[in-house]
DNA sequence: GTTTGACAGTTCTATTTTAGAACTATAGCC
DNA sequence: GGCTATAGTTCTAAAATAGAACTGTCAAAC
C-alpha cells in the first residue's frame, strides 16, 4: 500500500486514516483534548520516544490539525494547539472512547466521565441522523456512490 | 509502549486503539461495513498482503469484532461477519468518514453518499449529547476522573 | 562565571513490523 | 491428470519503531 498517497484516495475513510490512522497519533490527540500542548507534556504522559513524538507532531502540523505557536522567544519554544480542523476530530475521539466504555470496560468502572457544560449532566455521545435526528445504526444506512467516486472510477 | 497490554490501560480510548488503532484494521472494517465477508474479497479490494490480512482477521476475531463462520464444509471455507460489538464500531467509522468529507475533500465531490433508510434522506452523522440532545463540541465538555481511573491511579 | 536544570528537539543502533512474492492445501470441473 | 478457486502459510527485504544518548539555548543557583 502506498501510504503516502492514502490521503488522495477516493474514499473519505482512507483520507482520514491517512491522518489519524495510527496508534500514537490517536493517543497524542487524546492528550490534546485533555489540554496538553507541549513537547515534554506529551512525552512524559505518553512515554512515546522523542523521535516519534517529533515526527507525529510535524505530521499533524502539516495536515493542519495542530498549529505550532511560539510561547517563548528566548529560547524559542513552541506549543501545539488544536486548529478548528483538529477540534473537529472530537466526534471520532469520543466515538472511540464510548465504544471502549461500552465494550472494553472492566470491573473498576469507567476511567473518565464526561459532563456536558450546556446541560450540566454526565452524558454519552450518540450519533444521530442530521435529517431526522434518530440514532444511527449500520443496518439502516444505504450507501450510494457519490460524484467523487464515480469520477475516480471512471 | 507495551502495545500488547494497551487494552488494559485505564483509558477507554487506549482500549479502543488497541483494537482498531491501525490503518489496515480500519480499512478492513470499512470493507466489512460495505458487506465484504471473505478473505479474497478483502485481499483484492484492499491490496493488503495475505499475511497481514490473515493476521488482522485473527485479531479482530480474538477481540470479538468479527465471527468466523463456515459457509462451505468441503473444502472448509469461512467468512467473517461483524458481531454486535463490531457493528457498534459504526459511529467511529462514520465519524471518520464525515471528517474526511468535511476536511479532506477535493474538487471531485464526495466519494460516497449515505441514505438513512428510516427517513429516506441523504444525511451526515451528527454527534449529540445523550441527555439534552444538543450537538457536542469539544469545548463544551468537562472531563472528570471516573471510578476506573481513580482505582488505577490509587 | 561555572554548574545545574528545563525544554525541544536530533541522532544513533537494535528490534519489530510490514511489503511482496512464492508456496501449500483442499476440492470441483473438464 | 490439469486447471481454477479459495484460504491461508512461509520466506526475505525493506520500513517503522524502541530505547537511549546527544545537542543547543537560556535561566537560575551556587
Amino acid at each position: 500500500m502506498k501510504w503516502d498517497t492514502l490521503d488522495e484516495e477516493p474514499c473519505s475513510l482512507s483520507r482520514t486514516v491517512a491522518v489519524v490512522g495510527d496508534r500514537w497519533t490517536l493517543l497524542i490527540l487524546r492528550e490534546c483534548f485533555l489540554r496538553v500542548r507541549r513537547f515534554e507534556g506529551f512525552q512524559s504522559s505518553l512515554q512515546i520516544t522523542r523521535h516519534l513524538l517529533s515526527e507525529r507532531l510535524k505530521k499533524l502540523v502539516r495536515f493542519g490539525i495542530l498549529r505550532r505557536v511560539p510561547y517563548s522567544e528566548a529560547p524559542k519554544r513552541y506549543e501545539y494547539i488544536l486548529t478548528q480542523k483538529g477540534l473537529d476530530l472530537y466526534p471520532i475521539i469520543m466515538a472511540m472512547v464510548h465504544w471502549g466504555d461500552t465494550h472494553m470496560g472492566d470491573e473498576r468502572g469507567r476511567p473518565l466521565l464526561h459532563e456536558h457544560k450546556n446541560c450540566g449532566k454526565l452524558f454519552d455521545p450518540v450519533m444521530v441522523c442530521s435529517e431526522c435526528g434518530e440514532p444511527l445504526h449500520a443496518k439502516q444506512v444505504h450507501v450510494h456512490a457519490g460524484p467523487g467516486r464515480k469520477e475516480a472510477v471512471g
